[in-house]
DNA sequence: CGACACTTTGAAGACGATCAACGCCGGTGG
DNA sequence: CCACCGGCGTTGATCGTCTTCAAAGTGTCG
C-alpha cells in the first residue's frame, strides 16, 4: 500500500487518553458552508482552526491585479489555519473557499494554543504535524523547480488517487480541471495539452476519467525525486526511471 | 528597517527564565567543520539538532544521477535538523555541507524533544519557529511558480542584504554564483545572463559587487507577491510596481 | 607555466505562457 | 421550445524565457 504524505488531523489526538480527546473535541463547533462561500480571507486575523469533515476547500492567494494561485486543496481530514495561528503574526496568509458544500469543525485560536500548552503530548503531535507540512512544502519547491508540467500532473494524479482511495485502474477526477491547473501553477491551456499527452505515457484519460495503465509500475511518470524522497507518495512502491 | 523573515534561533529561548535557558544551552556541544565537510547526509537518522554559530552551510538534495539542488543556505543564527527530528520518520531529508570553515552548536535529538516536553513555553516557541519555516517554504513555492529568474534573483539579493546587514549602497556577494544559482533553481548560465541584466533595472553589479541604485524604491524588481505577502522581506518597506 | 575551478558567452532548442477562436453544455428568459 | 448566454475546456499560432551544449575567458595555486 502506498504511503500517504498528508497525515489527517486525527493524528493530533494520538496518544491522548479518551477523556482528554473528548474534552478537546468538545471545544469544536460544526460549521457548514455552501459552494463558493469564503471560510476566511487572506489578511484577516487567524482566529480559528478548522478540521474539514466533509467537502472540498481550496486555499488560494491573489494579487491585487486579479491573478490567483491555488496553494492547496483540502479534503476531509485535512486542517486549515494552524500554521497562521502558531506564527508570531496571526493573520491568515491565504483565503479559503468552499468548493461545493462543506462541513467543518471550527476551533478557536486559543483552543489550539491552550491544548498545546496543557498537553505536552498534543504539543508534540502538533509539532510533528506542522513539521510534516513544512517538509511537504519543501518537496513542492523542489518539484516545481525540477519537474515538467507532465511530471507534476502525473504525480498529482497519483496523490489524488491515493488520498481519495480511488481505484488506480479507473476513477473520476474529483475536481475541475481549472482548479487542478491552478493548484499546479500552470495555465489551463497548458494543462489541457498536457492532459491529452498523458495517454502516450501510461495514464489513460478520457474526459474526467483517469486510469493508470500499469498501476504497479508507473515508471515513466514517476518523478525523479522519488528515489530520494521519503515523503513522495510514489516512493514506497515505485522506482523511478526518469532521468534528467 | 526591513523586516526579516528568517527568525534566528535565539527566538526559541524567548520568554524562558535565565536559569532554564542556561540549563538548556549546556546541553549543546561546539562542533567545528572544515570546508566541504558533511555535517550530515540525506537519509541518515536525524540524531542531532544544530545551531550555526559561525560560517555558512548549504543544505541540498541530490538525485542518483548526480543532479543537485540547494534547498537552503544557512548562516549564523540559523538552525538545521529540527524539522526532521520532529517528523514521525526522523531521517535527514537533505545533506548539509560546510561552505568554508564552520562552527555549530550540536544538540541531541532527545534534547530537543525533551525541552519541548518539559517547557510548554519552549514548545510554543518551537511551534512558532517551525510554523514560520512552513510558511517560508509556501512562499517559495509561490515565488517559484510566479516569478522570473530576474525577480527571483533580485528578491534573493535583497534578502541577503538584509540578513547579513549589508549596506544596500554596495556590498560583496557572500556566496559563489554557482551556489546562488543552485539555490534559486536556475542554471548557472541563466544566472550569469540574468546577473548582467540586473544593471538595466536598478541593481548595479560588477563582479561580485552589488549595489541597489535606489534603496528606498527598488520598485522594478520587487516581486508582485510583496503587496500581499506579510512575510516577504521587501513587503514592509517597498511597494510593488511589477505587473503581470 | 599549467592545471583546475569558476564564470561568461554564443547558438540552438524545448517548454510553457499568451492571445485568439471555437466547441460544448446547462441554465434562463422570451 | 428555442435563442441566448456564461462557465468551462480545447485547439492553434506565436512569443519569450530558460535549458542545453559547446567553447572560451578569468583567476588562483601549486
Amino acid at each position: 500500500m502506498l504511503w500517504v504524505n498528508k497525515t489527517p488531523a486525527v493524528f493530533l489526538f494520538e496518544g491522548l487518553e479518551e477523556k482528554e480527546k473528548e474534552a478537546l473535541l468538545k471545544g469544536g463547533k460544526i460549521k457548514n458552508f455552501s459552494s463558493q462561500e469564503y471560510i476566511y480571507r487572506h489578511g484577516e486575523p487567524a482566529d480559528y482552526f478548522y478540521i474539514v469533515s466533509q467537502g472540498t476547500i481550496k486555499l488560494f492567494r491573489e494579487t491585487p491585479d486579479g491573478y490567483a494561485l491555488t496553494t492547496d486543496i483540502l479534503i476531509a481530514g485535512n486542517t486549515a489555519g494552524e500554521i497562521e495561528i502558531l506564527e508570531s503574526v496571526p493573520l491568515y496568509q491565504s483565503s479559503a473557499m468552499a468548493v461545493g458544500a462543506v462541513s467543518m469543525l471550527q476551533f478557536s485560536r486559543h483552543w489550539l494554543k491552550d491544548a498545546a500548552k496543557k498537553s505536552s503530548q498534543f504539543a508534540l503531535n502538533l509539532l510533528a504535524y506542522v513539521a510534516q507540512q513544512a517538509r511537504q512544502s519543501e518537496i513542492e519547491v523542489e518539484q516545481q523547480a525540477t519537474m515538467s508540467a507532465g511530471q507534476l500532473l502525473a504525480c498529482f494524479l497519483q496523490r489524488v488517487c491515493v488520498l481519495h482511495e480511488f481505484d488506480p485502474k479507473g476513477f473520476e477526477l474529483p475536481y475541475s480541471k481549472s482548479l487542478i491547473a491552478s493548484r499546479l501553477g500552470i495555465e489551463l491551456e497548458t494543462f489541457s495539452r498536457t492532459w491529452a499527452r498523458l495517454k502516450d505515457h501510461g495514464i489513460k484519460v478520457n474526459g474526467a476519467q483517469v486510469a493508470f495503465v500499469n498501476p504497479p509500475m508507473l515508471e515513466e511518470y514517476v518523478c525523479d525525486q522519488c528515489s530520494i524522497t521519503h515523503d513522495c507518495p510514489t516512493h514506497q512502491a515505485f522506482q523511478s526511471k526518469v532521468s534528467r
